[in-house]
DNA sequence: GCCAACGTTGGC
DNA sequence: GCCAACGTTGGC
């Protein structure tokens, strides 16, 4: 079972939004190695360990799980959609995808300053400074501290 | 709003 | 293949 952090502006989706919808498509993500981890790594049943991005405070939010295989996004074909890859067709689309199902909220946030501090959680790819991935994979060692900082 | 860090594009 | 220019991300 693997770990993973995903990153969404709250404004944009939000783990509210996750929690009315239960399932979602993981839509939109136009970054190649984010791509290639939910296309080529994500297995049903990993955790992902949702992340608030560019708001007031960033962290961990909660938490969801893989529900699917990776599939097309279709949202590259859509001319309409702010996803749009022209270069994308039907036959060969670049862009996969997986569906994520929320798991839980947490009682509060384990913001990006407490997490960034914490020497048990050093190389954490979201803590790094200047990261933009907004996909990237958690050790398990990490995620169990993680965890651990709820109690 | 600022700006550092980064990924992508495209001329050569 | 190099690299400057550009657009985007995201913390602050």
């Amino acid at each position: 079972m693997n770990h993973w952090i995903i990153k969404s502006e709250p404004t944009s989706y939000s783990i509210d939004d996750l929690a009315r919808d239960r399932r979602t498509a993981w839509e939109g993500v136009r970054n190649y190695q984010a791509r290639n981890f939910m296309r080529d790594s994500m297995c049903v049943g990993d955790t992902v360990f949702f992340y608030h991005s560019n708001c007031a405070e960033p962290g961990i939010v909660g938490e969801g799980r893989v529900c699917s295989a990776p599939y097309d996004d279709k949202t590259a074909l859509d001319p309409q959609s702010k996803y749009y890859d022209p270069t994308s067709t039907k036959e060969k689309n670049r862009w996969q995808l997986v569906d994520v199902c929320y798991v839980r909220t947490y009682p509060h946030t384990l913001a990006l300053r407490t997490l960034a501090c914490d020497p048990a959680l050093s190389g954490l790819e979201v803590t790094r400074r200047g990261s933009r991935l907004s996909i990237s994979p958690v050790s398990e060692v990490h995620a169990g501290h993680i965890r651990s900082l709820l109690n």
